[in-house]
DNA sequence: TATTGTTATACTCTATAACTATA
DNA sequence: TATAGTTATAGAGTATAACAATA
């Protein structure tokens, strides 16, 4: 098979969406043998470091809608990892059991490993240079932003 | 609504995602009047490049798996912006329509748009470190790289 | 036997609209 | 009126397995 030119990858976006997507299938392998998803791993992050907020924050802070936020507090909760609790009659409190913050403990060993496959074949300077430039970049929010 | 911390925000892999969910948020809002979905985009502008190329080269250049080539060009060739010819019993070479060619002309044009508006945002030479960088990351290909 | 295109299917993430019950 | 959580639904991208026709 002939390989082809491909114009697109001078581009910034083109190169930030094929370099994300084989991050992504590295942590996707590096979570294969523990049955959580990219989301729920990064929620219950969340939920691990700010206890008692609630579902709303949570999914600010990771940029997931509200409406997506259902199913995966719905799975963290039915695999005993997080408790809820009610605060108002609409606001539910979210916290890590035990059982949540060893996985949480867990999650950071693994997510250690996979940053440093890639952190390690860059410049250390470069990588400053690229960790301070992915803000920047997020910044350039379209109004419609989660 | 409280703002939380958020300790994955120190990570490449997620500065990676977040940054690529803004860069292609921004592409989508770029391609609205345009009735191109991103991948049927990348997939003119790559056969628009190589007349005469497969649709599994394509699917190669662009990371899309033959199965999901199907579809994408399916459309483009209903749309009229994509021909195909029988090359032997099993391969087709494409190439693009002079409609199929002034929809690409259109599509680059949009992209230029929408580069800048991220590329401007960062110091030059910090940019060419970014498109540096990328690269070498894509290179941490995993075994199932399509 | 390996390759090209295809079908069918399933999963993950994302998006919107509308509902409820509260505040 | 606005907010928190929910339901339902749709779209886009991606993944695998299996098949036919062909090389």
């Amino acid at each position: 098979m002939a390989i082809l030119t491909n114009a697109l990858d001078k581009l910034l976006g083109y190169q930030m969406r094929r370099a994300t997507a084989v991050l992504m299938s590295d942590f996707v392998r590096t979570l294969s043998d523990f049955d959580m998803r990219p989301a729920e791993v990064t929620t219950l992050l969340v939920i691990a470091e700010n206890p008692d907020c609630s579902q709303s924050e949570v999914g600010e802070a990771i940029a997931i809608k509200r409406a997506n936020m259902v199913p995966i507090i719905a799975r963290l909760i039915e695999r005993g990892l997080v408790a809820r609790t009610r605060v108002d009659g609409r606001s539910l409190a979210l916290r890590v059991t035990p059982a949540g913050a060893k996985q949480a403990a867990e999650a950071w060993r693994r997510i250690a490993l996979h940053e440093a496959r890639f952190r390690d074949r860059l410049d250390p300077a470069d990588l400053q240079t690229v960790l301070a430039a992915l803000p920047v970049l997020r910044s350039v929010a379209d109004e419609g932003d989660a």
